[in-house]
DNA sequence: AATTCTTTTGACCAATTGGTCAGGTTGACG
DNA sequence: CGTCAACCTGACCAATTGGTCAAAAGAATT
């Protein structure tokens, strides 16, 4: 999914990429702090140092250069999950997929905060990767947990409200930062806490399944 | 803190109540959908069937409107966790409140849309509640569910991350209904759909903590 | 060096929108 | 009925903003 970065055969090409990864970034961090609406292309082009008109060069539109943003962190996370694939037994897949989560939470905030508003609006934007690649993405993933079922390494639940407690309570690190920074005296969570919350939220999550464990120290 | 409904004591005060009411649920849909900048005082003023310029009469600015709009959803959650004082034991408390903040995702969708919208950008207009009122009804919980943890009555968790997978995971079936309903063949759930989230969701959290439960039929 | 293609930029425009205001209407009350 | 305050409304305005354009500057290629 994530295509592989190859060398610009240029000092065009390198500066173009350059400028490109610059304004992504700015956008991400504009649209997930104000929404589509209240986001301006002004001050993207301000936060990327470049003139509006200059911004239009690279994206011809606001929405083209939505999408793409939101384009991206889907991407990562649809990526997120190949333990899925890789990891025979529940306890490495999914305590994998959680702790893989909540990085990405971490280190992707704004991108999960974009895709956050966007699908509270409705997603009028990209609706049809809903319909489409998350479907898919979310019929395999639902297999291979049901499989789990009836082999017994699992509690019988329905998979889709497992996968909905996973993306929610990971994604909530990221979108409702503010909040919980509010609540933890005004700061951000350090290194510790992070990881306390990532160990705290797979405990809780691979428990309430019923999850048999290996190493349970 | 939910205050009493009153009877209206002349023709003009009940006229004046219910196109309050009108304003503020018309407003809480659009501002759902479209976000505080995406929404329009115009777009408003039609749902709710009122010139702009009455709408200007009965909210005085924007932000004035947004705001109780917020408050409105705010006040009903912290009274949703009511079985923290009247409930002795945690199967009881945190079932009835996971419930009740499950029921509400039904109830109140766009309320808790608004809400999420409003801490994704960073609180900017509800900052103050933040700081105040939900820091202290936090601390408030929190200090009983440490008792009960003490009691040995769960597994020892932190439990402010409890709380936020709480919140997180009752709260994301009314923010990302669109998801969900499009990953449910299209169409939003149906009451047997609602009890089995319900459910489950009930059951993962408070086996995942390791409550001891009364009746596990 | 000449030519061509890509990139950069300031100035500009049309549409949207929060908010205002003056004047009109309606209910309450003595 | 008369008076007053609350309520309603069309017209209007200033500010913002997505997007355009023509012209200049810079890189690549021959």
């Amino acid at each position: 999914m994530l295509v592989p970065v190859e060398k610009p055969k240029s000092k065009r090409e390198g500066l173009r990429r350059e400028t490109l990864a610059i304004i992504l970034a700015t956008a991400e961090r504009i649209f997930a702090d104000h929404g589509f609406k209240g986001a301006t292309m002004q001050a993207i082009a301000d936060g990327a140092h470049l003139p509006k008109a200059n911004l239009h060069y690279y994206f011809p539109t606001k929405q083209d250069l939505y999408r793409q943003v939101v384009e991206r962190i889907f991407n990562i996370w649809l990526d997120a999950a190949e333990s899925f694939d890789t990891q025979a037994n529940p306890e490495e897949a999914l305590g994998t997929y959680i702790r893989k989560k909540m990085e990405i939470s971490r280190s992707h905030p704004y991108g999960s905060k974009v895709w956050a508003n966007e699908v509270i609006h409705g997603a009028p934007i990209i609706h049809d990767y809903l319909e489409t690649t998350l479907t898919e993405w979310t019929d395999s993933r639902i297999e291979v947990i049901e499989r789990w079922e009836t082999e017994g390494l699992i509690d019988p639940v329905n998979p889709r409200h497992l996968l909905y407690m996973i993306w929610s309570t990971t994604q909530h690190y990221a979108d409702f930062s503010h909040q919980i920074a509010t609540l933890n005296n005004g700061v951000p969570f350090n290194d510790a806490q992070w990881a306390q919350a990532t160990e705290c939220v797979t405990n809780i999550i691979l428990k309430g399944i019923g999850v048999k464990r290996g190493d349970p120290s």
